[in-house]
DNA sequence: GCGCCTTCTCTCAACATTGAAATGTTCGAC
DNA sequence: GTCGAACATTTCAATGTTGAGAGAAGGCGC
């Protein structure tokens, strides 16, 4: 067989595993170990994309999956929370801030007054709109060096993945 | 076709997109999204097992580096910077506890007074010897619902990715 | 209605990382 | 040899997250 692909940092670093330790299979190493480090160059990437539009990560995390729940673009904290993977104490501050920004606007749930319910501003739903259009490119270019077949193929070996890690819609 | 797989939690992501803006082409999100998400879920799956033999990632980040570089298992500091992807000022503080533990030896190096040379001490390699394995093993177990082949290709695509994103071997 | 348990958000102290400046070292030019 | 630039690590203040716990509100059994 062609040995034509290139190496990346994972190969490397499986081929000092398997020097020191040859009784380990490495394959497992070579999955996990791409999927954090492609995982790790995303972010990075995405960080400066979305400096260009004045926008921290986060930011963008809130106000964009305030605007994918779709009208009226309001969420509870508590769903925020869950969607983005931190704890309680980092949304109320990332709250307080998108609020001071003029982006989210706050307030009680009348129907159930524990909750408090986030909703996206004029000025929020248009910033995120603008962005995530961008955001959608810059995606789409740092995938460049797949086609489409190959593509799609490994979004359907991630989801496979996830699926049996459990990771399957809260409802369906 | 028959729509037997299963829905993972990026699917719902991609479908509150595509009705809010069916302009854009959700595939590259996907992707991406399904990588993070799996990086993550892979990031919390392992801190809970190296918990169980009393390491947080980082040590093994560390220790892992040092051990699978070869005798004489020792890398300066700037190494294990460049291999663990934060900034040096977070290196000299994890250095400074695993010294503390008695799993590394820090000294200057005689031949280059500005470098400062990290080596296992034999505890330190005893533990990484013992911990490596197991955390073999957990990794496998992560990937077992892919089968062989399955996981082989995803390892071909990803090294794909990684490798048109720049993320060559620094040496070869 | 009355307790009691659960739910939801906010508060706060502890902790770790970042990023820039400081310190000490090497190397090349002159 | 001396000067200055480049380099490697440490220090330190600023910043953000975690995780526990408080406070307020809802819901269920009786």
């Amino acid at each position: 067989m062609a040995e034509s692909a290139e190496h990346d940092s994972v190969d490397r670093v499986l081929a000092q595993w398997n020097a020191e330790r040859p009784d380990i299979d490495p394959a497992p190493m070579g999955v996990i170990g791409r999927i954090s480090r492609a995982a790790a160059t995303f972010d990075k990437a995405l960080r400066d994309n979305f400096a260009k539009y004045g926008l921290q990560r986060w930011e963008f995390d809130i106000i964009g999956t305030l605007l994918r729940s779709g009208p009226p673009y309001r969420l509870t904290a508590g769903q925020l929370t869950a969607s983005t993977m931190v704890t309680s104490g980092a949304i109320t501050n990332r709250i307080d801030r998108l609020v001071d920004r003029g982006l989210v606007d706050r307030e009680t749930d009348p129907d159930n007054r524990r909750q408090v319910l986030i909703s996206l501003t004029a000025d929020g739903r248009k910033l995120a709109n603008e962005v995530v259009a961008h955001h959608a490119t810059y995606e789409a270019e740092l995938l460049s060096h797949l086609d489409a077949g190959e593509r799609d193929q490994l979004a359907g070996l991630l989801r496979k993945l996830l699926t049996g890690l459990g990771d399957t819609t809260p409802k369906d």
